[in-house]
DNA sequence: CGCTTTTGACCGGCGC
DNA sequence: GCGCCGGTCAAAAGCG
């Protein structure tokens, strides 16, 4: 475990990380986007499945830290190992009933520093761990204010 | 006590 | 059809 040169919770709060320009607030060192899988398209005979047009997306950032702090709270369901990996990977999910949001989290055997973390899907709720860290900030800058 | 993580089982797709 | 591979389930353990 060596040092990470990044703070482990610099994340910016980001409701949709698909943005190109965002991606200088960040400290992503790359990322890539998918528009969909197309996996499911495939048709058994009479019924077409509803095209499941996920959007993905994948980031790799330079950290110790293998779950970053993106605002989100998940809740881990499964670890697999793959193949030419020497590390597992982790899969998540959004903890919001309502926000079937899944990612992944892999560490890279060539480079143990950087993890790669797959998002798929897109929040349907606001941040809560935003709302919840700001909401007596701003109460308290209301008050302040009103003096 | 309610949530999380852990971990092996299970399952579906794909190549042979 | 079979076996490998990757993704998910679910029961039990763990933790604040």
């Amino acid at each position: 475990m060596e040092s990470h040169d990044l703070p482990p919770r610099n994340n910016p709060f980001l409701f949709n990380p698909l943005e190109p320009q965002e991606q200088g607030l960040c400290d992503f060192d790359s990322w890539v986007c998918e528009e969909e899988k197309g996996s499911k398209e495939k048709r058994k005979g009479v019924r077409v499945k509803k095209t499941t047009r996920v959007p993905r997306f994948a980031f790799q950032t330079r950290s110790a830290d293998d779950v970053l702090d993106d605002g989100y709270r998940w809740r881990k369901y499964g670890q697999k190992s793959v193949k030419n990996s020497t590390y597992p990977r982790s899969y998540y999910r959004c903890t919001h009933h309502t926000c079937n949001v899944k990612k992944q989290v892999q560490r890279l055997s060539k480079d143990t520093s950087i993890v790669v973390t797959t998002y798929e899907g897109i929040h349907n709720h606001p941040c809560e761990k935003l709302m919840e860290t700001l909401t007596p900030l701003l109460k308290q800058i209301q008050f302040l204010a009103s003096l």
